[in-house]
DNA sequence: TTGTAGGCGTTATCAA
DNA sequence: TTGATAACGCCTACAA
C-alpha cells in the first residue's frame, strides 16, 4: 500500500520517506539537492520517487518557503506584438523548470498603481518578476520590489539599472545607424515620428536619429518632428501632419512599426509611392513590418531574447546556484538593421 | 501589539482572531461568506480585519483546499494578436477577484502533449482552465481535465460541449454572410484559401463558403480552393496560387486575416490592384486587417467578449454562489461582417 | 550524514 | 452559532 490514506491522492512527501526507510527531512534534501547527503541514500531515495511518480507539491513548497514558484510579468500593455514576443521568451526560459509564468498588466497613469502591484506581490509571493517598458523605467516600481522582498528583471531601452537587474537594447545607437542608412542614401530631408513624452525609448530613439543628423551636419527643423504613441491611429496623424509639409520629406524614421506602417498607409491614401516618394523606417520587426506593401525596413529589436534572458537572471541560483555563477546573462542587447524595399534613394 | 511574532511578517487569521475575540475557524468563515454566522459577529470580526488590512494568504489557502486561484489559459500559439485578446478577455473578467491568470502553451502535435497537461494540472491544481483553439478541439483534452478535477471552459468555432464547457461563435454562417457579400457585389469567381486540414474552424469557414455558393447556384472547381495554415507566409503561397488561374478569380476569400493580408501583399506584388481588379475579404478583426492598404473587409470575430465569458462560467458559484446562476453566460456569440475598402464590384 | 519536533497560514471535522 | 484539534505537504531549527 504505496499511499497514506485515501487512494484519491497522489503521493507525498511521507510516502517517500516511509517506502525508502528514511526520514521525510531526508527526502526533502534530495528533492532540493542539498549537498551533504550520502549518495546512496540519494541513489535509494530517487529510485523510490521514481517508482512512485512522486511530485512534490508546490502549494505545500509554497507555504513552507514563503515563495511561489511562479516568475510574473507586469506590464501596462505597451504593444501587443510586443507582450508576446516577452512571453515566448520567458517561457522558454521557464521550459522544463518548476516554475509557471503569471500575467499581470496593470495601469500606469493610475494612482493607485503602485499600491496594486504591492497588493499583487505581497499576496502572490513570487519568485520574481519581469517589468515591461514603459513601467519598467519606473524607478519607484523597482525599489517596490526591492522592498517586498521580490526579485525583479527590468527590460528597457537604455541602462536602466545594474546589470543584475536589467536586460536592456541599444536603441540609441540602433536608430542612428538606421538614420545615417537614409543619409547614405541620398537623403537630407528626414522626418521623425517621435514616440511618446516620457518614454525612456522615445528619447533614446530620438537621440539617435539626431545624432546622425548632427554627424552629418544636417539641421533639424522642428516642423519635421512629430509625436505618437506608437500606435498606428497615432502614426496616421503624425504622418499626416508630416506628408502636408511642403517641401514634403523624402524619407521619414518612425519609432516603431505600427507608426510606420501608418506613414505607409497615410502615403498610399494621398497617392504618394513607397518608396518612390517616399522612404520609410519603422523599429521592433513586428510581423506587421513584413507582411505590408512594401515590407518595412526596420530595426529588429531581439525582445524575444532579452525576454528569456531576463527570466533567466530570475532563475540564477535555483538549482544549485554557484554552477551557473560565471555563465552569466548578458544584459545589452544589440538590435539591428533589417533592410527591405520600403527605402530607396531620393528622386529627385 | 497586533502581530504574533516577528514585525516582518503581515497579520495572520491569528492575529485577527485574538483581537476579535473569537476562533481561527470563526474568522475563516467570515472570509468564506459562511452564512450561519451571527451578524454583530461577522461586523466585529470584519472590522478587525479591515483595521488589520489583514489578506488571507493565498499559498495557505490553496495548500488547505487543494486547489489554487489560479485560471489557467492552455493554447498552441494559433495566432499572436488572438492570444493576447483573450488573455485580455480573460483579465478583464478576473479583474477584481482574487484570481490571476497562468499561461502555458504546449505543443499540439507532441505525443507527450496529454501528459504534459495532466501533470500541469495535477501540480498546479488550477482552479480552471480556458481552452484555445486549435487544441480546445481535442475531446481527450476536454476528458482529461474531468478526471483530473479541473473545470474547463473550451473556446472554438462550433459547438464543442455542453453549454457550460464551451463558447463558441458561428463561423459557418457568418463565412456564408460575407460570401454572399461578394456574391451581391456581382463576383461568381471567387477563390478561397482554406484554413489547415483538421481545424474545426477551417472546416467552418469552408462550408459556410460553400453554402453561399450553393445557394447562389455557383459551382466550385477544385482549383479555386487553395489551403493554408493560418501563417501569412502559406497564404502567400496560396495567393500566388489562385493569381496564377486564368481565368483569375475576381475575389477571393481568405480564412483569417493574416492569409487576407497575403492575398493583398501578393496582388501588389505583381501588380494586381485591390480592389479594382481583386476583392478580398478576411476574417478575425485582427489589427492587420485595418492597417494595411487597402483596409481589408473582414469578419469581426469577439474574441474577447468569448474569453472574458469563458472566464466568467469558470468563476461562476465562487463567491455565495446561487446569485448568479440565472444570470448565466452566453456560450453563442455572433461575428459580423466589417466591409471595408478590399471589396468592389468586379470590373469585367 | 540523518532524524525529531515544530511551523508556514488556512480550512475541515466534530463536538459543544 | 462557535471552538478545539487535526489536517494540508513541505521546510527549518536543532539535536544526534
Amino acid at each position: 500500500m504505496p499511499f497514506g490514506r485515501r487512494g484519491t491522492g497522489k503521493p507525498t512527501i511521507n510516502d517517500v520517506a516511509r517506502l525508502s526507510g528514511v526520514s521525510k527531512k531526508t527526502v526533502s534534501r534530495v528533492i532540493n539537492r542539498s549537498p551533504l547527503l550520502n549518495d546512496e541514500t540519494r541513489r535509494r531515495v530517487l529510485e523510490v520517487i521514481s517508482d512512485l511518480g512522486y511530485v512534490p507539491n508546490p502549494q505545500a513548497r509554497a507555504l513552507a518557503l514563503r515563495t511561489n514558484f511562479l516568475i510574473g510579468l507586469i506590464h501596462d500593455n505597451p504593444n501587443a506584438q510586443m507582450v508576446l514576443n516577452v512571453q515566448q521568451g520567458i517561457l522558454e526560459a521557464l521550459q522544463g523548470t518548476d516554475f509557471e509564468m503569471i500575467v499581470r498588466p496593470v495601469d500606469r497613469g493610475s494612482a493607485a498603481m503602485l499600491d496594486d502591484v504591492r497588493h499583487f506581490l505581497e499576496r502572490q509571493r513570487l519568485y520574481g518578476v519581469i517589468l515591461l517598458p514603459p513601467i519598467s523605467e519606473n524607478d519607484a516600481l523597482a525599489r517596490l520590489c526591492d522592498e517586498v522582498g521580490c526579485r525583479y528583471v527590468r527590460m528597457g531601452s537604455a541602462e536602466l539599472d545594474d546589470p543584475d537587474h536589467m536586460v536592456a537594447s541599444n536603441d540609441r545607437e540602433a536608430v542612428r545607424g538606421a538614420t545615417a542608412y537614409l543619409i547614405e542614401q541620398g537623403h537630407r530631408s528626414i522626418g521623425l515620428i517621435a514616440g511618446p513624452h516620457g518614454f525612456r525609448s522615445a528619447t533614446e530613439r530620438r537621440q539617435g536619429f539626431e545624432d546622425a543628423l548632427a554627424e552629418a551636419k544636417i539641421k533639424l527643423p522642428r516642423s519635421l518632428i512629430a509625436e505618437g504613441n506608437y500606435t498606428f491611429a497615432s502614426g496616421l496623424a503624425a504622418a499626416e501632419k508630416l506628408l502636408d509639409l511642403s517641401p514634403r520629406p523624402t524619407a521619414i524614421f518612425a519609432s516603431n512599426d505600427e507608426m510606420g506602417a501608418a506613414v505607409v498607409h497615410a502615403a498610399r491614401q494621398r497617392g504618394i509611392d513607397v518608396p518612390e516618394q517616399l522612404s520609410v523606417i519603422g523599429f521592433d520587426d513586428t510581423p506587421i513590418s513584413a507582411h505590408i506593401w512594401p515590407p518595412l525596413t526596420t530595426v529588429r529589436w531581439p525582445i524575444v531574447s532579452m525576454a528569456r534572458s531576463a527570466a533567466l537572471k530570475l532563475l540564477v541560483s535555483v538549482g544549485g546556484a554557484e554552477a551557473e555563477a560565471d555563465v552569466s546573462e548578458p544584459s545589452m542587447f544589440l538590435s539591428t538593421l533589417v533592410k527591405r524595399a520600403s527605402v530607396t534613394p531620393p528622386k529627385t
